[in-house]
DNA sequence: AGGGCTATTATCCACTTGGATAATAAATAG
DNA sequence: CTATTTATTATCCAAGTGGATAATAGCCCT
């Protein structure tokens, strides 16, 4: 990412104070280069045009542009750059989003800075980091998202065909005609995917299929 | 986690040379303690019983019982063990499945020596730390994962009620009765939620409240 | 050649469904 | 106090549904 030695950074923090202290605090650290600091997401999306750089420290709760919506537009601007969201925001669902927003890092403000300066580090080289307090978010999502065992009904290539038409609400005889069979075919076929799935009607069928992602 | 100043450290890796390396190679991270290390699961979940340690290193690949399992069983009986998947393995099943396992680290094998010291370091204060070469999975999780923007059909209270009886499969009439109310009712109340949600029948509706989470 | 599975078609029947339409009472909001 | 919304009930009717049962043809494997 970087071409020189220093890793090139932009604060965006809509509090004057913070902004000062980061970047007085990181007069100690020689391969850092806080290059600007903005006050909105918008004046760092600007910025951005002219002079990019290697990492973001982006706050979320920002004027106009929220920390978030920004995180949205940089990284699909510029996929290489790496953001950390640096909030006090302990929220679920801001941590959720932020990550969904192609941010690198999520850490809580009072941070120290060595390890802020260890963590500029770490996402330069493109890993992600999550705080330890906000973990258990993070973690029941992947439970939530883990590749399920793709349960096996054994259905035929046939019935997965009917049945994807049956979750899009297609009654018997429409599905009988996309595949240019009979109704009494297009039923039996639903008749069958009811008994391998041990459901009684296609609305617990077609649920079971979505669930399941059949 | 760790009462000494040293934290220490299992590891779980069927070849013994790379177990050496790994032993030898922290020798001279005075911080580190290589208690003991295993070419199988079963050993370390055993030794855990007498001895638990702050971190585990813990390959994908294993005899008998596997790097996820063993995760899934240590991260339930021991939630303060932080474990750093350690493998070759890049496959995006088994990333995911490994963080939905209870590991705070997915680390390539190639990875350096410092940047495992210094990982062990993070992820033993709690932090989640993903290796950048895999970091496309599990940011495309996240966004999967994200909050939806929880599209509002203005559905009532009732309404909701009724739909929820209706993903359930049950028919207008069950569900009149579980709301001891007239099938004319029920019948009424799953008009509108069609109305609402712009679909045709219920099998649409129960895929869509399925979908959006209603 | 024969056994098992799949896809196809069919029929009967009681029950369910969705659309259209509307009336009433209760609660809520302005 | 009045307008709106919600919950309740009802009826008609054409269409769709699910269960049970079964026959036929094609395919694959042994």
């Amino acid at each position: 990412m970087s071409t020189q030695n220093k890793i090139s950074v932009y604060i965006v923090e809509d509090y004057l104070l913070t902004r000062i202290t980061y970047k007085k605090s990181f007069q100690n650290y020689s391969d850092i280069n806080i290059v600007n600091d903005f006050e909105s997401a918008e004046g760092c999306i600007n910025a951005l045009e002219k002079q990019p750089v290697d990492v973001i420290l982006m706050d979320l709760g920002l004027p106009y542009m929220t920390g978030i919506e920004a995180t949205k537009i940089i990284h699909r601007k510029y996929p290489n750059i790496k953001i950390i969201i640096l909030t006090s925001h302990e929220n679920d669902d801001e941590v959720l989003s932020s990550l969904a927003s192609g941010a690198n890092a999520y850490a809580l403000k009072d941070i120290d800075i060595k390890k802020l300066y260890n963590l500029i580090c770490t996402v330069n080289e493109g890993s992600i980091w999550i705080d330890p307090r906000i973990t258990k978010v993070v973690q029941k999502t992947f439970y939530k998202a883990e590749p399920k065992e793709k349960e096996d009904f054994h259905l035929t290539l046939r019935e997965k065909e009917v049945l994807d038409l049956l979750v899009q609400g297609f009654s018997n005889t429409e599905i009988a005609d996309k595949l240019t069979v009979s109704p009494c075919t297009a039923k039996a076929h639903v008749c069958k995917i009811l008994n391998k799935l041990s459901v009684t009607d296609r609305v617990q069928a077609a649920v079971k299929a979505t669930k399941y992602d059949l």
